[in-house]
DNA sequence: TGTACATCAGTGAACGCGCGTTCACTGATGTAC
DNA sequence: TGTACATCAGTGAACGCGCGTTCACTGATGTAC
């Protein structure tokens, strides 16, 4: 039972090596996403890339679309610390906006093919992959509903209200990070008309929340 | 001046046949891209499909980029025959989301795999088709802008607002059309509980315009 | 209407190429004693 | 510590295959007179 917690950290050169090839299957895989879809990435041109034979490929993943699985998995581990930073902070209403705005800008400025492979692949031709991003959207969505459903505001709200809410939020999120993607990176000046209309909308939608038990 | 007329309806034996093999090139590929995407797509598969011999393909397209645009313009067709019919009617709010949402409900089944290219390529790797839907739903934002512009609900309201409003609908009617492309054709039952949701959210929004001058 | 010539959608063969996958291998790392 | 054996990440050659593109062609359709 030593073995166990041995297997954690020291590794060993030899897993050690093993996980930097596969890092840097994924590195390469991102690097080449950026301008084409997952469905014509080729194992080949992706080893070429690495520097790997082509053979040594199959020490790692199945197949790409086993690779584009550890891409979501990666994608969204670096999404939601940031998500963290957003759902720590007690703030008044403005406040959450306008932090969440700036933390999906911050993501989309930080982790650019990250998000790109994410927008790319959610409706794309790969199904695990696809499976695999409404998955992580999904839980993230039911993570934001049960966060909803504390706040004050969401009193007399059905579940399914809340969790429709919930959807409309994410998507609308998702929809600001891709509009975040079309700014380049040299010329950062359009981010804040973006960030405006993003902070808009949301409060357009804050505003619907809070009178939806008007009638 | 008398030819220009006659190009226009009678066509002539041989270009009607120039047509049709176009068009079986356009149907074969959308009936290909329901599971795969475009960059994926094989122009001797697409060929093959057809009945045709592969370096034919030349004589309608220059690529595979150039038949994804159009069946971008195909698409978008059909969908603005179905818009027209939303704002066309004149009727008070409930009406109008119910009728937006089942219109849209109705494009989708009718359309299926033309809207399945369009949610797939949105994103996807082929840049001139991108542009191609980008601008297609740039154009359909504006309609409705000026479509919103014009109603009282609208009074005091800036046209970034406007158009910040429209691009919200926008976006939030790709993503209700997307969740209609999850029912299965054979088990339509569950059509319904999409119909609710975005009927729904798209309420809430309505909620939050309503009150948008609030302060 | 009939004839001679032009057009051009679609053909079929050929090309060189890069693909994904398999396999027996090598040699550094790990393990047992 | 030293030795003998096991493991296994990565290699490199080979395979058959389907790909996109080119080209000279054919033969039905269109045009001029």
């Amino acid at each position: 039972m030593l073995g166990a917690d041995q297997a954690h950290k020291p590794l060993g050169a030899r897993q050690a090596q093993k996980l930097r090839t596969r890092q840097a299957l994924l590195d390469a895989g991102l690097r080449l996403l950026e301008h084409q879809s997952l469905s014509s990435l080729g194992l080949r041109e992706l080893t070429r890339e690495v520097g790997v034979a082509p053979a040594g490929f199959y020490r790692h993943f199945r197949d790409m679309g086993d690779l584009g699985v550890a891409l979501v998995e990666e994608s969204f581990g670096s999404l939601r610390e940031m998500v963290r930073a957003i759902r720590g902070e007690q703030a008044k209403a403005d406040e959450v906006i306008d932090g969440t705005v700036a933390v999906i800008a911050r993501y989309v400025r930080e982790h650019r093919p990250h998000f790109r492979f994410i927008a790319r692949e959610r409706y794309g031709g790969v199904q695990p992959v696809r499976e695999a991003i409404a998955d992580e959207l999904r839980l993230f969505a039911e993570e934001l509903a049960s966060d909803l459903a504390a706040q004050p505001e969401s009193e007399g709200w059905s579940p399914q209200d809340v969790r429709m809410l919930a959807d409309l939020y994410v998507d609308h999120m998702v929809m600001i990070a891709i509009a975040f993607l079309d700014v380049p990176p040299e010329h950062p000046e359009s981010e804040e008309d973006i960030a405006n209309i993003a902070r808009r909308q949301l409060r357009l939608i804050r505003l619907g929340r809070s009178h939806w038990l008007d009638d």
